[in-house]
DNA sequence: TGTACATCAGTGAACGCGCGTTCACTGATGTAC
DNA sequence: TGTACATCAGTGAACGCGCGTTCACTGATGTAC
C-alpha cells in the first residue's frame, strides 16, 4: 500500500496495477461487471489470472482504488462561504466551486458511473459512498452553525444536497462533452429551491 | 406465480413458499444475506436444498417477493390533495395518509431493511425500488400539474420525496415499537421545508 | 570485477465454496372409468 | 369400489462457473563483499 517509490521494484508495480485498474476501468464499462471475470482483466493487463489477486483483495476492490478527493475538501470551502447565504445555497455555491476539480475527470468518471451502473453490488457500494459524502456535508454544516455533532436538519440538508449533487453530475455526463458541471450544479440547486420552496412562500408563476 | 387456489396442489405450494420467504426473512435480519446459503434456508423450511431453486430462481428473488403497494397507492392519493397545498406538501400528505398501510408491517419491514442492510447487493436492489418510486411519484406530479410527462422538476421533487420518506422510515423502525410513522413522515418533511427554504429569497438577478 | 546471496514480482496447479443448472427419478395425490 | 393412469411437489446426484485461497516455485533484479 505505501512503498512509494522508495523500493527499486515500485515503478513496476505501480504499472501492473495500474494496468490491471485501467482495464478492469475500461471492460467493465464496456461489457458489464458481473459478466467480466478476473481472468479477462488479467488477460488485458498482460498478467496471470493468479496476478490479479496479488494486487487486488477482490474483483470490487480494483474498481474503488483512488481518486474522489471531491468531498474530501468539501469543509474547507464550505466554511469559507458568506456569511449571507443560507445553507442550501452555501453547500450549493460551495459544490460549484469544486466542480471544475471533477470536470478534469470526466472520461474516467464516465467509465466509472457506467461500471457502477451495470450491477448491484456496485450500486449498493456506490451508496455507501454517497451516504459517506452526506456525512461529510452534514459534518460541514453543523461546524459552520456551532454544533459539535450534526442534528436532524444537517443530515436531512447533506443526504438532500448529495442527492442534488448526483443528478447533476449525471445529467452533465448524460449532455455534450463540453458542457460546464457548474452551470449544471448550479441549476439543479436552483430547482431544488423552486420545488421545495414553492409552499412555504407564494408562488408567483414566473 | 398465479395459480391462485385452481389446483389442488395450490394449497402444499403456497405453504412451501411461505415456508422460505419466511425462513430466508428471519436468517438473513439475523445473521446477514451473504452468509446465510439458500441451503440454511431450505433446511429452515423443512425442504431439501434442491426445492428452493423449484421456487425460486435466484438466492436474491426469495426476498424482494410480495408486499409494497405503497407507492402503487400513491397517485391516486396524490391527485385527491386540496390544491392549496403546494407540491411538496401534498407529496408529504398523501405520504402521511399511506402512512398506516406501512405501520401495519413494521415487523416485517424492520427484518426486511435489516436484510437489505447486510449486503451490498441488496442495497443496490433496493436502491432501484426506490429510484422506481420517485419516477412514480414524479408521474403523479406531473399528471397533477398537466404535463403529459414529468420535466425535471417533477423529477426532481420525486427523488427527494422518497428520500425523505425513506429517511422517515429509518427513523420510525429505530424509535420505540408504538411510535406513530405518519408523525415522524410529517416532521421530516418540515424538517426538508426548514432547511431547504431557509434564507430561500426572491431572486435578484442570475 | 566477479561471485554468492537476498528480495521480490509473477506464476502454475490444485482446491474450497456457494450459486445455479441439468437429468432422471420417487412417491403422493389426484382423476377416469 | 377398485384399478389404471396422470399430474405434480419434492428430491438426489452430478456438474459448470467464477471468486478467492494455498502452496510451492521461477526468474529477474538488486545488494554484499
Amino acid at each position: 500500500m505505501v512503498q512509494a517509490e522508495r523500493s527499486p521494484w515500485a515503478a513496476q508495480t505501480a504499472r501492473t496495477r495500474q494496468a490491471l485498474v485501467d482495464a478492469a476501468l475500461r471492460i467493465f464499462a464496456e461489457r458489464g461487471y458481473e459478466t467480466t471475470t478476473t481472468e479477462e482483466i488479467a488477460e488485458a493487463a498482460g498478467v496471470s489470472p493468479r496476478t490479479f489477486f496479488r494486487y487486488f483483495p477482490t474483483k470490487e476492490s480494483v474498481l474503488f482504488f483512488g481518486e474522489y478527493e471531491f468531498v474530501e475538501s468539501f469543509a474547507g470551502v464550505y466554511q469559507d462561504q458568506p456569511v449571507g447565504l443560507s445553507e442550501v445555497e452555501a453547500v450549493g455555491a460551495s459544490f460549484v466551486l469544486l466542480a471544475p476539480g471533477v470536470a478534469r475527470l470526466r472520461k474516467r468518471i464516465a467509465l466509472y458511473q457506467k461500471a457502477v451502473a451495470s450491477s448491484a453490488a456496485l450500486r449498493g457500494r456506490e451508496q455507501d459512498n454517497h451516504d459517506a459524502h452526506a456525512a461529510t456535508v452534514a459534518r460541514a454544516i453543523a461546524a459552520r452553525r456551532g454544533l459539535a455533532i450534526p442534528d436532524a436538519g444537517c443530515e436531512l440538508l447533506g443526504a438532500v444536497a448529495v442527492l442534488v449533487l448526483q443528478r447533476a453530475i449525471d445529467a452533465w455526463l448524460a449532455g455534450p462533452p463540453r458542457a460546464d458541471l457548474a452551470d449544471t450544479i448550479a441549476s439543479e440547486f436552483a430547482l431544488l429551491g423552486e420545488v421545495v420552496a414553492a409552499g412555504t412562500r407564494e408562488p408567483d408563476g414566473d
